[in-house]
DNA sequence: TTAGAATCATGTTGTTGAACACAAAAATAC
DNA sequence: GTATTTTTGTGTTCAACAACATGATTCTAA
């Protein structure tokens, strides 16, 4: 009945929950599941709207953002492909508290929340899913306000390097972050000026922490990243 | 069987999820409930040790908080009465991140966490219920990332004070917050230094916004201090 | 019981350093 | 070749911190 585009495997797509799911339960997600293409910057959805659906990005990278006073950005988090996100205004039952923009170019599945509330409610395990991840966001989000509030400038860039390889890896030379940010992306992820981000930068470069190549971001001293994560 | 001085009326005290819960689970729970009376200043308990129970404030008020560089400590969220706490890390797999203290003498009833599980997994509505509280939760982090990092010293203070306001309330004047803090806990709830904590309170009773008497506050001018929150 | 000691919370001030705004130049992308 | 992004420099603001003073409360030993 659904566009015959859709060679996405769902099984695969959406492995976590697929696994906790009965036959049933499948059938009517794939019967709801749509698939959209978002171009590079494009927003997925924007802060004060209402949220209808559970995306979990397939490819690309995606970046949770807030505008915050005078419409200084912050960025919340960086979803990666096989990562749920949007469900949680839904639950708590709010209009979205940030918005979602395409980094790169990206393929989201969405599904509907409704159809997920019926099932959860009746699906234990898919329950616990959502809890665990919530809980994991919580502590990571508790965890934030911490570092970015307590932490010196330094101190915030290296964490934000670090957490940028944890979250896109590396590329085949083991060393180059696999994901090209433009310095005001980085700055709004530290809690910083452009200026900032830049100078901090150079700073990193000239004590050889790292190297830099226009936007590509080579890793050279990792321990040294994390000492200055820690301390500043 | 249990100790005769529990007097307290369980469904009422933990109305919000006694509503949701069958005949049979609610016994369970009264099986295992156990009541703990805590002092003031008392910690309930440390970061890095594992969770075991639920806990559901019954009287007197509790910080969560992280210590944070330099064991400077950040106040994460404070608990009222029929609050439940202490969650989180135990569905995220996780040893405590964040340690808690009794704010005044409080008693707390304790639930172990596995009898938790084992219901919600197969009552949806229970599920729902610690869906609901962990993506409220989680949208205020999101929001507190922006107000500690973005606003400035005056608008954070200023927050915390609205935020005691609809937390604790008023006393019958309609004007005292129904809470007392040292300085030094506004101070980490803020972000900021008891120094700080103190020149500032002082700009306000100089503006008329507030009124102080030691640790009692009177908020004077809602308006003024609403505006002062939101623009920095 | 009380004088004094010790401790802690509160308040004040000056200095220092960090981060920001602004501006303007250089490099790069489209 | 025009627009955007990146880079660098300068002056200013702001907040952290240290050092210190004061007052309240608790403790203790005569």
């Amino acid at each position: 009945m659904k566009g015959k585009k859709e060679i996405v495997d769902l099984s695969s797509s959406l492995s976590e929950i697929w696994r906790v799911l009965s036959e049933n339960e499948r059938e009517s997600i794939r019967k709801d599941a749509r698939f959209v293409n978002y171009r590079k910057n494009e927003m997925i959805y924007f802060e004060d709207e209402y949220p209808k659906d559970l995306m979990c990005l397939l490819k690309g990278k995606v970046k949770i953002f807030k505008s915050g006073i005078g419409g200084r950005s912050q960025i919340i988090r960086m979803i990666r492909p096989i990562q749920y996100f949007g469900y949680r205004a839904y639950f708590a039952n709010e209009p979205y508290v940030t918005a979602a923009s395409a980094f790169e170019s990206s393929t989201v599945c969405l599904i509907s929340m409704e159809i997920i509330e019926d099932i959860l409610r009746k699906n234990g395990d898919l329950a616990m899913f959502f809890i665990q991840q919530l809980s994991i966001d919580l502590g990571i989000a508790d965890q934030r306000v911490v570092n970015l509030t307590q932490k010196h400038i330094r101190g915030r860039l290296a964490e934000s390097l670090l957490f940028l390889k944890e979250s896109y890896g590396l590329e085949e030379d083991g060393a180059t972050l696999n994901i090209y940010l433009a310095r005001e992306d980085l700055a709004n992820l530290s809690n910083m000026t452009t200026s900032n981000a830049i100078r901090t930068l150079s700073g990193f470069v000239d004590e050889r922490v790292i190297a830099m190549d226009g936007r590509k971001i080579k890793i050279i001293d990792e321990d040294k990243l994390r000492k200055i994560s820690r301390m500043g």
